[in-house]
DNA sequence: TAATTTACTGACCAATGAGTCATTAATCGG
DNA sequence: CCGATTAATGACTCATTGGTCAGTAAATTA
């Protein structure tokens, strides 16, 4: 019925004969990829099956990225490197009590990043570094250090004022991000798994929960001078 | 120089030449899988690699495995249902302030298993769940709920006696939990590459500040009655 | 419209790895 | 010490898949 010219659509649609997107092709490629490596994982991806998800064929992808293991690396710095700087720079230089910080600023960043496909890349490194230790030290160098760095400095500025207890800074950290990432982890493996009956996390809401719940534990009450362990080895500086 | 005859060791050595021991293989092999699968992925590990890691040929591993898939089943089944009905038997009738049993009783409990080869089954099942479902419905069974209803219990009776605010149950546990699984992921992740001069989380430590933390959230201080967001949602019982 | 360029294709090749099975050699019963 | 039994082997097969390339057709230019 409906004439066969291609009708321009973003993304492949059913079949369109030929067509020549030559810029478009290298991300569309590296969105079929994510979703592929993260679901299935790098090794029981079939190159051919990123390639059909992109609307081209196996010679195509080839043709932008000269191997799978490229492709998976390409993945990867993608979709890391456009978060980071942006979040360190609304970081930096916030000022005031860190609490509302933390609870403003830091709940939907983390909201935001969830609900992105960005998400999944958290599942992919931690699937693939073994395969391919570079991704290691990238990996560390750019989202690690700067995201643990920049909560440090903010709990940190929070203990010297008074604001919070002096706890030890590097396992408040953990304390607070550890369950975000575990979250983006869970909503690709288990949690995109029918679950019939049974819960499934509301993610959205539990990180909220859950950063108040971490803050609570952190402030400096009035009363109760002591319930709880002293601070091991405040000595321990982490992260330059 | 020495004499070729069987050193009966229990573990293959150097080149035994051949030794017939019917009731250990089937073991060894499923340590032999785990320690592979978990570092490397199901897809990525040789079936011949996991039997020459036990020791064995190719042809032997499928002898007592009737295929790649059947190992890990059985590698999971194993490793995850030996510690289930113990811990939640433990845990079942503990009486008293809930706090103390947290620390004394789920802390150690929980290093140990980071301890122990069966840490890596987090990681296996968080990878492999997408590409076998019926993993999902197992370990949801098995572990998680079981997990989870079991510190939820402890939770909620520390908030029937006043001993902890009313928080969101649910949500508790999850703060509580997660970073525990997280730890183990990450134990078998980016934490078994080398990191240079940067720092490798401190699991054992963590996790005894963490949960301190997440009490010193949880506990009902006489002063503040508000500083928080109310508690949401409290009809959603979640664990049957 | 015809010629030229080049994005794109998919049949093809070579390598890899799951699973098999005829053969070998421990162990055991007599 | 001599079969009989069976645990163990590793060379083999065959399906799968990463990667190639000669050819096709969509744009572009003249």
């Amino acid at each position: 019925m409906s004439s066969p010219r291609p009708s321009s659509h973003p993304v492949a649609l059913a079949a369109a004969p030929r067509q020549r997107r030559k810029d478009a092709r290298p991300l569309e490629l590296l969105e079929a990829a994510l979703a592929l490596f993260v679901e299935k994982g790098y090794a029981s991806t079939r190159s051919e099956e990123v390639a059909r998800r992109a609307g081209v064929s196996k010679g195509t992808l080839y043709l932008y990225y000269p191997s799978k293991e490229e492709l998976l690396k390409a993945v990867i710095t993608h979709y890391l490197s456009s978060r980071i700087a942006a979040t360190t720079e609304a970081l930096r230089d916030v000022q005031g009590p860190i609490s509302p910080v933390l609870r403003e600023v830091l709940v939907p960043w983390w909201q935001q990043i969830y609900a992105s496909p960005a998400c999944g890349t958290f599942k992919l490194v931690i699937t693939e570094v073994r395969n391919f230790p570079e991704l290691a030290a990238f990996y560390a160098r750019q989202v690690v250090e700067p995201g643990h760095a920049l909560v440090g400095t903010l709990l940190q500025r929070g203990i010297d004022t008074g604001e919070f207890r002096p706890v030890d800074v590097d396992s408040a950290v953990h304390s607070l991000l550890l369950p975000m990432v575990m979250l983006c982890t869970h909503k690709h493996s288990l949690g995109a798994c029918a679950s019939p009956g049974s819960h499934g996390i509301d993610a959205m809401r539990f990180i909220a929960d859950h950063v108040d719940l971490v803050l609570r534990g952190l402030v400096a009450t009035s009363g109760a001078g002591r319930a709880g362990r002293p601070i091991k080895s405040p000595a321990t500086s982490r992260i330059p």
